[in-house]
DNA sequence: CCTGAGTGTTGTAAATACTGAACGCTGTTG
DNA sequence: CAACAGCGTTCAGTATTTACAACACTCAGG
């Protein structure tokens, strides 16, 4: 990943010279261009300075989209779905292809005793899913829930969580998260 | 934003030691120590270097939450879901009551001759789905797209599309779009 | 109590990033 | 053409960050 190239891309999208963010940033026009051009790797503090001028927050700067794409396949039959299966659970995977996919949406399959972990998840986003069959233990923070088909949950990906069937029956689920970081 | 009290608070989520980390991400421990009491602000590069021993992004690093939370509701139960149905298309829709939704994710069943208008649609965002049961016609552009139980889809919400389901059998799709504009 | 392995912190020397002042270039104005 | 104002680049010196090595501390066995 090219932070120079980002930084460039950007500010010639806000239509800015180097000397005009540099001023607003409260930098010298010398740090833009080294920057630019790769010949340094700035602080987290100048990055934050130079951002700011523009104005853009470390996520944006790091999660905004450079290149436009491609044309790309619209229907998946249900096996061209990208299989990402971890252990014992099955996950497949809508819209592989799909360039900056912002949803990952997922059919999933807990077998009997399928569990994501005993070291519970947490990562930045939102996730939402539904029950189709089969039941499924589903602990987040403090706080565990039975959830049977037909039940759907929604919450915070940074809250910890964990998936769990602890029953005889297999559990199909269809989850979303975003973003997408698969 | 405290750079170093966030990598602190991540790294001890994932149980590592600074020495452990450091042997990890390829740099020393006192590195990590100093970039954590925020008496260095660490170049690009070198938190790069850090949090690839976690691992983690540039942009997940700077967007976890740090901080939870509020109570909201977790689970629904399926006659909890708010119906937003329009017109003969039934939708129900999962987190309601979550603030700052993401995800729109729908229960959606078309009864035979469901449609949503000979108008196409077209909104910014992402969307997806998968058919659950019976067939569905989607449009996309000038393309037009028999799916069928097990099929999936995803495109850009900015592409004029429509379902429609000129069949004798319902549809039964789960859905899931961002951003949530209900 | 001592030892050894673990933790995080700190001093110094080497490596890297930043500033300030040049430079060469282009386009505009008188 | 000359003067000017803008552009991005480069260089030398200064400021900051990093590696390496030592330090103090805690905890678990012997």
């Amino acid at each position: 990943m090219d932070v120079g190239e980002r930084l460039q891309a950007i500010r010639k999208l806000k239509g800015l010279s180097q000397r005009e963010l540099a001023k607003r940033a409260g930098v010298t026009n010398s740090t833009i261009s080294m920057i630019e051009k790769n010949s340094v790797s700035p602080s987290i503090s100048s990055l934050r300075k130079v951002l700011s001028g523009i104005p853009m927050s470390m996520v944006e700067f790091f999660s905004v989209e450079l290149e436009p794409e491609s044309p790309t396949q619209i229907v998946y039959k249900a096996h061209e779905l990208i299989d990402i299966s971890d252990g014992a659970v099955t996950m497949k995977l809508v819209g592989k292809s799909h360039p900056s996919r912002a949803i990952a949406f997922l059919n999933e399959i807990y077998p009997p005793g399928a569990d994501t972990g005993e070291e519970m998840l947490t990562h930045e986003g939102e996730e939402t899913g539904i029950v189709l069959e089969g039941r499924l233990e589903l602990v987040v923070g403090h706080e565990t829930f039975l959830l049977e088909a037909g039940d759907s949950y929604y919450f915070e990906s940074s809250r910890p969580h964990r998936f769990r069937n602890p029953f005889d029956e297999p559990a199909r689920l269809i989850s979303a998260a975003t973003p997408a970081n698969f």
